[in-house]
DNA sequence: TCACAAATCAATCGATCGCTTGAACTGTAG
DNA sequence: CTACAGTTCAAGCGATCGATTGATTTGTGA
């Protein structure tokens, strides 16, 4: 048997990380970037507010280094649901795709749901100098141009991508006002039934009716 | 002629006052409730720190003054454009007439669009003890339910209060999301060209096609 | 002209902010 | 056991927070 590496004051270390780490996100998901200071953050993770430093060099570097977790957890979701699609697929079940991690989020609560609010918190005051996440939303997009496009063959693409923003605005609004807590206590697939009509009808927009 | 009533003082704190009112609001709208200080405040209205105390009492009930002033005026206008409509409208025009408020802001920008971000910034972070307009902002969807219903046959009024409920969380987005300030950059007229579809849709849902 | 009220001002308060410090604690190695 | 590195800790730093104070300015009305 391979010689256990096991220092436990590493390991500890490690332990104390992902408690800032999960603290910061409850604290940026309910208060917003403004919002976050060091004690509640230290007090929820139950650790001295010199560990912040220590670990991450200052309160603003646990933030970005949380955030980014969040955007990238996010991103690579919903782009594997969206990608895992059959190439048959209809618009409603773009729509279920798209909102899929969002859905589950909000069903779930908990951190998914705090890494939801901290995601969609960002898309509406977002740091400066994120070009490489914002460059890879923007991918996303046109992946998803691209599946939408052949079904609504009189849409342009520029007009195509607006439609996606919205949908992904109105789900990232979904994560943050009580509209979305409200929906997330009704039964059990509610959710989906009354989402995926919305977002269908919105990628659709009034082409398909008088 | 009657005698003017011109006490160049009370003048003077009355301007004071909407100065403080504006800057505030511009600081809402930009940073939300746990970014405004006082002393940006000040700054932005050219006033002392001390003036905050003297006309409002402190700088949270500066904060509230400005929030109930932009929720209600923002509620009437919506309000307004809805009740305005033909009895005959169809789902497009009650869209443009919902979206109207919001889609002049946008194009408008100012103290317009900073009294549109509060209202959504209070959407998503409402202070305690507002009962009074959050019952109002009730009424109004109850309005326009009634308006939406006999278009919308198949579809019962809580799913319509819900889908009433994602359009306005939309139009929220928008005015705080990039997103939006993009769209305003666009020609004019391609607000209302882009966004109605997607509303109209939204409420339309997918029971209009397969 | 003069007493008064409205408004503004600089100065300052205690509290809290993010962050640093040096010591103390803890487990790892030689 | 000793020396040391990794981590945690209480204490305190300067800066900034919201709010207050007493003095000062300014226009009103007798």
């Amino acid at each position: 048997m391979v010689r256990e590496r096991t220092d436990q004051r590493r390991e500890a270390g490690q332990r104390t990380r992902d408690r800032l780490l999960s603290a910061v996100v409850e604290v940026l998901a309910q208060r917003g970037q403004e919002g976050v200071t060091l004690r509640e953050v230290t007090d929820r993770a139950e650790a001295n507010v010199a560990a912040v430093s220590y670990h991450f060099g200052s309160l603003k570097a646990l933030c970005d280094t949380a955030i980014e977790d969040a955007l990238e957890r996010y991103l690579d979701a919903q782009m594997a649901a969206v990608d895992a699609l059959e190439a048959d697929s209809d618009i409603e079940e773009l729509a279920a795709a798209f909102a899929g991690p969002m859905m589950r989020a909000l069903a779930a609560g908990g951190r998914e749901l705090a890494v939801m609010r901290t995601v969609a918190r960002v898309g509406i005051d977002p740091p400066k100098g994120w070009d490489r996440l914002t460059a890879k939303f923007r991918q996303s997009r046109r992946d998803i141009v691209q599946e939408l496009s052949p079904m609504l063959p009189g849409v342009g693409d520029q007009e195509l991508n607006f439609r996606i923003r919205c949908a992904a605005g109105l789900l990232n609004w979904l994560a943050l006002a009580p509209v979305g807590a409200e929906l997330a206590a009704e039964p059990p697939g509610q959710i989906e039934r009354w989402l995926v009509p919305v977002l269908a009808g919105a990628f659709r927009g009034s082409s398909a009716a008088g």
